[in-house]
DNA sequence: GGTTAGGGTTGG
């Protein structure tokens, strides 16, 4: 280890090797003998650890000469000292600002920073085999670094900058520009800010690594800086990078979830950012400085008029060197004329952009210059935000002058007025009407499209090998939607440009899950979520669980509790029947009851209630809602033979009626079994709400119960194949219609589960060659999705129902 | 480790 440790300040002295001599940072001089010397001070000032190209990683600290009469003599007691690599993160670990230390194997250079921090005219590296460390912990720190508080930040109102500080600060966002290489090594961001102090701050943000500058995406964002140092520049104060900065931007909507957007997997963020971004938030739209500048969309451009546009890339190509094409759309239509720019097909990237010529919605953008590199990076389908795009209106080529101007896009080169362009994550609050409106015309673009346009039939695919006759006799699929598309191939599938929907010909070549009754899962419309059924083994656990926790019978304010002997029982049956029953005898009524018979009694008991003296009783088991306390699973299912809605039920210590643990089912139904969501139920028993249901299904008991019902889906993933390759599609949305079952029933039916393996056996019958198995017409929805802030392209069966002899 | 830029329209 390259830190010691000393308990004591006298130590650090035994401590130096004897060939070492102590030399006072004062008298420290670039021509000094580093090898034999060494250096003590105290820690006055101890930065992050930060990376940094050539060494990895990098701590600057400042350290104290510790004699007072030096320090009042000489203006250079202080120097600055840069550990590298995995000593400056021992060092970050195991020394707390306020320590002695001791400093051996350093080397000594000419400091950079001499004219800014006016210390000791050279600084002090550490780093190799030599370099070595001891250190005295002060009395207020604690011995072992970890255990060091996590920093507290304070944010300096805008107003109250002092030139040369090094602050933290939030501000709203009023100019910016894309982040630009400099001559330098860096990229720069430039950009201005402002608070409720009003005042106006320019920033100048410098990283080699572009993800580590702001994420920008329009005036009124909310930008978060940490280590920024303030200078007057040209008499205005301005913040600049230093060693250790960092950022986090935020949406400036009000409303819009308070979510850092930063590449950074470490950063601080906690209750008090959120009030200062929210506060930011009301204060800038007091101000007006969102609305000034928000983008303008295709519909509303006017020649010649500079603006910011939000929209998707259809495709691109490269024009030359200094010059890339994007076509565009945001789902408007232009009030000009759009000029239709040609590349050449072997350059272009990306999908047919027929479909929204046609509607005069497709702007074409030549990009120059220094935009290129960001240009480049773009894929056809992503969100695109152009800033000072320029509307440049132009007479067609070839056609003579007085022909109306079209309008064309020119992204000149050079950053003035942020002049630049980005993409912007697709799940960005202001980006969802613009899908909104994009979706609505691919459903739109999907139904216009006729099969007999015999003009594209030849460049569009068909498929190697025709459906057999008898295949189609025997076992095929249709496609149920009246989309009347075109059959394209695998490949094609994959260069589409989501949302879309397609109609392909393929075989399967695998599917999962392999065991059938795997794909039957339990879905949350609310959260979402997808999970397993759970095995009998498990719930039975959760019954034994809450039979053994449930001693006492409960009492409920809004139940009667009675006790009853059962001659055939032989023992007493406590029942809580709901208030209403008592009052007023209709079928709305509830019982809930408390018994530990075993399977054998139960039979006789519930036959029991059905005869008189509980001739009411048989109301409420005809449409009612039953209730068991302290029953096992096996019990349960003897029970739910023969009768509807039973709901298991345990005692607290409160002597409250609970529901069981949501992984069991909630609801037994005959056979069938309803499951709540864990997340999205309420998670304390409420007084069931019984008055103005008609019919007490698993939809109604769970509303009453506060429960979020979990529906049961079938899902699975195929692997398709035709002559252009492969692709994973997955089937659930639709996995009912294309077997032609109800997924809840065929969790508890083995007719239905029979007939879900027997059509998977069609499909794809064990032990067949590709060739064996059918070609399946399939309508598959191109979709994306949102994972950990990545967009992902998706494919799904829809519309799809299978057919024939099973 | 200490530079770079420090907003303010364009060529196509």
């Amino acid at each position: 280890m390259p830190v010691h440790t000393v308990k004591d300040v006298n130590d650090l002295d035994t401590k130096v090797p004897p060939h070492l001599q102590h030399v006072s940072i004062s008298n420290l001089k670039l021509t000094s003998d580093c090898l034999h010397r060494s250096v003590k001070g105290k820690v006055v000032q101890k930065g992050p650890v930060v990376s940094c190209r050539q060494r990895e990683y990098l701590l600057k600290a400042v350290i104290q000469g510790e004699d007072p009469q030096q320090r009042s003599a000489s203006q250079h007691a202080s120097i600055n000292v840069i550990f590298f690599g995995t000593l400056a993160k021992d060092f970050s670990q195991s020394v707390s600002q306020g320590d002695i230390i001791l400093l051996a194997g350093f080397t000594i250079s000419k400091s950079p920073s001499e004219q800014t921090d006016k210390l000791h005219p050279c600084h002090l590296e550490m780093s190799g085999p030599d370099a070595c460390v001891h250190v005295c912990p002060s009395a207020g720190s604690s011995s072992s670094g970890s255990t060091t508080s996590e920093p507290k930040y304070t944010y300096i109102p805008l107003s109250e900058l002092k030139p040369r500080s090094i602050v933290n600060v939030y501000g709203v966002v009023t100019f910016f520009k894309q982040p630009f290489p400099t001559k330098g090594t860096d990229y720069c961001s430039t950009l201005k800010i402002t608070d409720q102090s009003n005042a106006k701050v320019g920033c100048t943000i410098f990283s080699e690594k572009l993800e580590d500058h702001p994420k920008i995406f329009r005036v009124g964002d909310i930008i978060r800086l940490h280590r920024v140092k303030a200078q007057m520049f040209n008499g205005s104060m301005t913040l600049l990078t230093t060693l250790g900065w960092s950022t986090i931007t935020f949406d400036g909507m009000i409303d819009s979830p308070v979510e850092p957007r930063t590449s950074s997997r470490t950063f601080h963020f906690d209750e008090a950012d959120k009030h200062t971004v929210e506060a930011l938030r009301q204060w800038a739209a007091s101000q007006s400085l969102l609305t000034s500048e928000s983008t303008v969309p295709l519909s509303s451009v006017q020649p010649k008029m500079y603006f910011d546009l939000t929209c998707q890339l259809l495709s691109k190509a490269c024009m030359d060197s200094r010059c890339i094409l994007l076509k565009v759309w945001d789902g408007t239509e232009c009030g000009h004329s759009l000029l239709n720019v040609a590349a050449a097909p072997d350059a272009l990237e990306g999908e047919s952009t027929c479909f929204q010529d046609q509607q005069n919605m497709t702007a074409n953008i030549l990009v120059y210059d220094n935009h290129l590199e960001v240009a480049r990076m773009l894929q056809p389908g992503m969100f695109l935000r152009l800033y000072n795009l320029h509307a440049v209106p132009q007479t067609p080529p070839g056609q003579p002058p007085d022909v109306p101007q079209h309008l064309v896009f020119h992204l000149h080169g050079g950053t003035s007025y942020g002049r630049g362009l980005r993409s912007i994550p697709s799940d960005s609050p202001d980006l969802q009407s613009l899908k909104r409106v994009l979706e609505s015309h691919a459903e739109k673009q999907a139904a216009e499209a006729e099969v007999n346009d015999g003009t594209l039939l030849d460049v569009w695919y068909t498929p190697p090998e025709t459906v057999g006759e008898a295949d189609t006799e025997d076992f095929y699929t249709v496609q149920t939607c009246d989309h009347s598309l075109q059959q394209v191939s695998l490949a094609h599938v994959k260069t589409s440009i989501p949302p879309v929907v397609c109609h392909v010909q393929a075989r399967v070549k695998s599917y999962q899950p392999q065991k059938l009754y795997q794909c039957l899962k339990l879905f949350c419309p609310q959260c979402k979520t997808v999970k397993d059924v759970p095995d009998d083994e498990s719930i039975a656990q959760v019954f034994e669980e809450a039979l053994r926790s449930s001693n006492q019978p409960c009492s409920e304010h809004w139940a009667v509790t009675s006790s009853a002997d059962s001659h055939q029982l032989d023992r007493t049956v406590t029942m809580h029947m709901s208030c209403d029953m008592v009052l007023d005898n209709t079928h709305l009524q509830m019982i809930f009851l408390q018994g530990k018979p075993d399977a054998h009694t139960l039979q006789h008991f519930t036959v029991q209630f059905t005869q008189k003296p509980f001739t009411r009783l048989l109301l409420i088991y005809k449409t009612g809602g039953l209730f068991f306390i302290g029953v096992t699973l096996d019990e349960m299912c003897i029970i739910s033979g023969s009768h509807k809605n039973l709901v298991p039920v345990c005692s607290g210590e409160d002597r409250r009626m609970r529901l069981l643990d949501l992984s069991a089912p909630f609801l037994f139904c005959g056979d069938k079994r309803y499951y709540g969501c864990e997340h999205c139920s309420q998670s304390s028993f409420v007084d069931p709400v019984v008055s103005g249901v008609d019919v007490w299904d698993e939809q109604n008991v769970a509303k009453a119960l506060g429960v979020q019902l979990m529906q049961y889906m079938l899902l699975l993933q195929f692997e398709l194949e035709d002559e252009t390759g492969t692709l994973d599609a997955l089937l659930w949305e639709d996995a009912e219609r294309f077997f032609n079952v109800s997924s809840a029933e065929t969790s508890a039916n083995q007719e239905l589960q029979d007939r879900v393996q027997n059509i998977m056996d069609r499909i794809h019958p064990s032990g067949s060659s590709m060739a064996e198995r059918p070609w399946l017409a399939l309508c598959l929805s191109v979709y994306t999705v949102e994972e950990n802030g990545r967009t992902q392209v998706c494919y799904q069966i829809t519309n799809t129902e299978t057919r024939g002899n099973l």
